[in-house]
DNA sequence: CATAACATACATACTAGTAGGTACAGCAGA
DNA sequence: TCTGCTGTACCTACTAGTATGTATGTTATG
């Protein structure tokens, strides 16, 4: 692995165990091994680097998501999928971690890959459940916009509750939660 | 206001603004227009500081849910309340914020109260929502204990995802969707 | 009542170490 | 030899805290 993918990696690494602020230009070097000069030939500061290691994350996460999302089954099944994979990987969100991190919300080019990654996933997860409601699979009166954005904030606020609980216990219940509400919804369980 | 609760009230403003990795002893001392010495002889130092403050502000946030939660109403009634009141807040959660720093996670005296607040409110809402299943107001099927830590996720995450939006947007969505998705298991509603 | 003894409250100066960089010199390969 | 890359030195500001001082009470004793 070269010089910029080290460094592009330990900030990864780094950004997620202690937060934007708590990550320091010193503690990436000496985790990727590399000296202080090379991280400021590759990358102009700190923000920079940063900014490299976030695209890197929303890419990925992008990238799973859609594997779950774009599979075959109703769109329950697909959602469940979804759903499960993050709760075995349980690490919480690389993306998600970095939205408590003032100085990260405070810059524009920073806070964008963000809101462009949680816009994405919320505009996907809708595009499923319109599906399903098309097909006749999910009830008439279910939001397709607004279930979205509850599914997504399930899984970001599951990831608060078990760093606050140090168990998964509360994530694994509020999983559970979400696909029984979304459960009722289903045609054919209903009554 | 005398030193000692200035102090606090200032501590809570910059864990709030800043997290706790983020917040200095000094911009503590320069808020509170409070001297150095005088900050060292009322608290042993910075976690000291900033477990008062914690206290403090889950202290608030059940007192408030409480208000909520044990008013009139059907649970589903008071549950809507509950959370129209947090979204028209829509300032975020002073105890959830601090989850996602590895400095109050790791030390087990100030991650204690984060734990507790939402186990406390887990089963606050739990308790509701088995209230109301018993009375006849909500579906058999419907898990009080899973329900729960969806609608304590719902809220924890539609504040990360508002902060990366920088706008309330995905916060009422969310919201929406879950009050939406409960309405379903809302007997006399369905079919 | 006067005053010594003591605790409380607040302030200033100082510390080792870290944050986030700049400036520049050397070196290896095309 | 020029360009890309790397290493070393240096810089200013800040972090979290200690050490030491002083001003103001608050009892205890004659």
């Amino acid at each position: 692995m070269d010089t910029r993918e080290r460094l592009i990696e330990s900030t990864r690494e780094l950004l997620w165990e202690r937060g934007y602020v708590g990550t320091s230009p010193r503690a990436i070097q000496q985790r990727a091994g590399v000296g202080q000069g090379s991280m400021y030939h590759h990358f102009t500061g700190k923000p920079d680097l940063a900014l490299a290691a976030l695209r890197r994350s929303a890419e990925d996460m992008r990238a799973k998501a859609e594997g779950e999302l774009s599979g075959p089954g109703t769109a329950y099944e697909r959602i469940e999928a979804y759903l499960l994979r993050e709760r075995a990987v349980l690490r919480g969100c690389p993306v998600g971690r970095l939205t408590q991190d003032p100085d990260v919300i405070a810059d524009d080019v920073l806070r964008q890959p963000l809101e462009e990654t949680f816009d994405w996933l919320r505009q996907r997860l809708s595009r499923v459940l319109a599906e399903g409601r098309e097909r006749g699979e999910l009830a008439a009166e279910l939001d397709p916009v607004a279930t979205a954005a509850t599914i997504v904030a399930t899984l970001q606020g599951g990831y608060v509750l078990a760093r606050a609980a140090a168990s998964a216990e509360p994530f694994e219940h509020a999983i559970r939660g979400v696909l029984g509400l979304l459960a009722t919804a289903v045609k054919g369980r209903r009554g």
